[in-house]
DNA sequence: TACCAAAATGAACCATACTCATTTAAAATG
DNA sequence: CATTTTAAATGAGTATGGTTCATTTTGGTA
């Protein structure tokens, strides 16, 4: 069984799973997941047919196989993309860059995504993975004192995703290329609300000014940054 | 052709549509799209399997029905939810709630959305209708001037209909009923947002206290009705 | 009642995901 | 290096389920 050998280099084996994956994630994109032929798959991989299905249960798990490393790998170029010495904002910023450009660059991997079962447990591990990229980052801003204690995070990771995913589709659905005023919006939406003073974190508007100073030269580094660096 | 009848009662033609299309819808539902057989459709809809072939194309295209059929009810069911004749910022907290609530209650549905053919044109009609009661209330907002006049709608909306989606499957993941703090944080992000004096109108911060009064007794008008109407 | 066209039927057809008996390659043994 | 043993790969064959179409049934019309 190339799952578990034994007798072989380890390396040749994964070369060879990394060439279905490859061939998978080719023909897929191309044709979606029904319009795609395992045949196909197989000869883009230059390997029997047969051959598929010892290191892929059937076809869905092959999708999970193409989707999980995609995600996986995104979640390391994520971790690259994000400068560790910086602000909450700043390290907001610089995922949601990467994280629409990703979406956009890739736009018919990640609509398979939505191919693979919904809630089939442990399907969207890597998904899940990736998120927490942004839930290290809120946590962080929240333990240096840069955010309130009691911000939502999970909530408002679902405002930074499900925002960023449905700009993608929006952008994608007019032929735009990455726009980068989509994630300056979103953050200003976002920091604004972390604010102490109104938001998500009272639940009520008092009218006052912004208390939190930090936070407001934090939008002006972003602000700056966004300039600074053209899109 | 019963998709053009001359000599047969409309209404029998459609209701034997819409008794396929329950049918299908059901069984979708819970096999999901793969897992259904048009077989199974068809007994449940006490109709020989080549008759389905009648009223539509293709399996791809029975699906295409189904989910069109859906979000058209969605807009009808969106519309009778919001009162006429109120502020902008309560009209999105129905929509909201609604819009929340319906994705809860038909997850299933919903998802299948996604298993339509991703930008083959026509197939999302229906959707872009749907989104179209929050571009109204939108707009309306601007030309009574609740709103400023340069909100950029198309981006507000990714960001409403985004979020929700995502906090939908959040909740849904982990088996939670239907919160209605989701919709109020998403409000007073998305009504702070839209204040003049920050957020996505200037994309600037001045750190100045909101100068659009009108706003403010807005916010606490939903910050009251969201206390006096149990979730 | 006889006629005709629309509508419905389901057996046959066909594409393709998946299996498995056989072959090939690689590793272990002496 | 020759032999044995075990892993890996193969692709023809099978089963499933979407789709077609020749035939039958139904309902309206004269």
């Amino acid at each position: 069984m190339p799952a578990t050998p034994r007798h072989t280099s380890r390396a040749r084996v994964e070369a060879k799973e990394s060439r279905i994956l490859d061939a998978a994630e080719k023909i897929f994109a191309e044709a979606g997941f029904d319009g795609a032929k395992v045949s196909d798959i197989a000869r883009a991989a230059s390997v029997a047919e047969g051959t598929v299905y010892l290191y892929y249960k059937n076809k869905q798990d092959l999708l999970a196989g193409v989707v999980g490393r995609f995600w996986t790998q995104l979640t390391l170029g994520a971790e690259e993309a994000i400068a560790p010495d910086t602000t909450t904002a700043i390290q907001l910023e610089q995922l949601g860059r990467y994280h629409l450009q990703s979406l956009l660059n890739q736009f018919e991997v990640v609509s398979l995504t939505y191919r693979a079962r919904p809630q089939q447990e442990q399907d969207l591990d890597q998904v899940r993975e990736y998120v927490r990229v942004f839930d290290r980052i809120m946590q962080r801003g929240v333990d240096r004192g840069e955010l309130p204690e009691h911000i939502p995070i999970v909530q408002l990771r679902d405002v930074f995703f499900g925002t960023l995913e449905f700009s993608a589709r929006t952008l994608k659905l007019r032929d735009r290329p990455y726009d980068h005023t989509v994630v300056t919006n979103l953050l200003s939406i976002m920091v604004t609300s972390t604010d102490t003073g109104s938001g998500m974190t009272q639940g009520a508007i008092q009218g006052k000014e912004p208390s939190n100073r930090e936070l407001m030269n934090t939008l002006k580094a972003i602000q700056k940054q966004l300039k600074t660096s053209g899109h």
